[in-house]
DNA sequence: GATGAATGAGCGTTCATTCAT
DNA sequence: AATGAATGAACGCTCATTCAT
């Protein structure tokens, strides 16, 4: 009977609900067990019959809220991409983060959570549904695909791309420092650009650079 | 006479080591006041006439280990840094990059407690006592001053290389992907000129770019 | 099934049952939540599923303390009220105080517990579950109430008594000071019944004093 | 030398003030020996020099307050005690006792730290150095023995009026219930001469009393 | 499957007291 | 006589986890 595993899986989304809103709020190291299960109006003990511990839920959380992001990034570049021809690839690229920094920007609380504990591991396996599961990394690395320009390592490029933006927009976003998010934006955008520039090689007659 | 003085400052750094040990070892969350003197050999009431609590002591030594990367790093380049012609200053930036990151490889405990913790906040605010109390960012901006070329925001020039660095280097060396460490310096160097040359401004008759 | 229900009053009754005991044998500030938990035979955090601190629990205890002495005072008149006559009303209550005193006379650690920390406003507040949840004031005011002369401030009077009483049995039974309690009993009923005249009010045509 | 003596009385005299201090602000229990050696600028091992614990300190100045509340109403009624006539006698007391209630009133920490802490046999045993070392029921003592009337039981008769007076002022002063201070000091002093007149005894041909 | 009472180790912190200086 | 660093037991309290119902 689907009625008990739908029931099962409405009980698990309370209680992500309840521990985002709360980890959000005041961390994971300040929120207890307890207050998850009392916010998903649940008894503490049920809790652990859909996650091993606190620690469980917050990685799972983490991996959910960059879903998220990526899927909405997606969406709403979806339109954009499919008319993309393969000179704009690069503009592709710049509009994915841009859209990315900008809901960062909107939901800091998301930002704080998840840039304190995402690690590179959890990040390049993350799957997301809407795109036929692939994971994040391969949406960065699908785009790249139709450009007419190629890259070599295209992993290291990606990693120091997404470390770059994530680090700098942590702290500007959160702390106010040391500028503006729209000033370091707008740096960001360059520093990708020549980043994608470094790691480019030259494919054809009509030659290419570095 | 300074013998209590001396007393007291040996106490101080005795827990300063206890606590790195176990902070490195297991993360500051996972370490317990008690166990920080326990292992220091005094009674755990003798903590709190040092230290106000364990973010007290987990900040003072966020700031202390930092300073010593940079003395370290400083003295090991200062030889050089002396000799320098203007022309050479980007290379100094990038001896001392790479001076950072060797540390950082040889130490990676360091390196994880220190990236889990350093805000830009505490960063760009540290004072190194063999610098004429110079802060870590002056240290950036003493050698980028004997350039011949000029830089425009150099702040949010030096933040930009400094979480890029950090955040890159912090999962490759700790999780040992997605690349070598040596892999990802020789990229790191290249893109850290290519920021350096975003942020650089024609300053004389022979032209420059951007 | 109130099986659960049930064990959780024993708990609560032996954690009551422990306090009392300790309170009485050495006071309050020198009992810690951990022996009384540990007197109770169960563990220090069960304690605080029961009660909020130590001080929640040791208010519960006066009110329940002072609520068996009223309850068994009265049950121990009540043949006598029932037959009362107006005339003999203020013989009531001087029957009820002599009852308490021979209580507090018989269990001084119950004395000294209570009276070092019973305020009016507890007092004054604290129902009688055997008497329609009368307060323990209530029980004056309603034997009062029956008399044939009126009282004008009964609050006050009754205050003013229950203060005297209260205060000098304390330095008489633990104390043994400055005379035995039965000599100050003699005097303290005559001084009542010199309050109550105080505060009578003529009511009839017979004519009344003040 | 007396200089020495001088200088250690000085250190006792801020110790007991900045005690006093403490312990009307925020009580006994939650005041520690180190804030008192700190307020009164000097280190806490000293304050062991003076006083065997904080309890000694405690005792001591709540004689010394008690002390001062006596020594304050005698001055300030000297002028009447001296040409009271023996017939005035009990007017006298209750000037005493209203001067007493005045003091409280004004100073509700005093009566605070006072009433929680006193018994009679401290009370009983003080000794007020302005009136030949005469402890504070000698006082009420020599006044009432120059009384036209003679009364029984002197010390009883006093500790049902001290008693009474203090702890119903306790509740009134400080919870302000359940009447005003004026209004309980009017009954007070009718319900003291009630008292006083209960203690009376015949002494000439007129015939007296109880 | 769901509950929530019970556990008890462990937390950070306080503080009376001692004692070498 | 005076100091204040050091002690360490004890405090109130939290909470992840277990388990009988």
């Amino acid at each position: 009977m689907g009625k008990v595993e739908d029931k099962k899986k409405m009980k698990k989304e309370a209680l992500l609900d309840s521990a985002l809103k709360l980890f959000t709020e005041k961390g994971p190291a300040e929120t207890s067990v307890s207050e998850i299960a009392k916010d998903a109006q649940m008894a503490k003990g049920t809790f652990y019959l859909y996650f091993k511990d606190k620690y469980e839920i917050r990685d799972c959380l983490i991996a959910r809220q960059t879903h998220f992001i990526f899927q909405k990034a997606h969406r709403e570049l979806s339109a954009i991409f499919e008319k993309m021809v393969p000179d704009q690839v690069e503009d592709g690229i710049v509009y994915l983060l841009e859209n990315i920094i900008d809901q960062f920007t909107e939901n800091p609380e998301i930002l704080r959570f998840i840039s304190k504990n995402l690690s590179w591991g959890i990040f390049s396996n993350l799957r997301i549904q809407d795109l036929d599961n692939q994971n994040c990394m391969d949406i960065f690395d699908g785009i790249l695909e139709r450009s007419s320009r190629k890259y070599r390592q295209r992993e290291l490029m990606i990693f120091m791309i997404v470390e770059l933006v994530n680090s700098t927009c942590y702290n500007v976003i959160l702390n106010h420092a040391p500028v503006a998010v729209q000033e370091l934006k707008k740096e960001l955008i360059c520093t990708v650009r020549g980043i994608m520039d470094q790691f480019a090689v030259a494919i054809d007659d009509t030659g290419v650079n570095v």
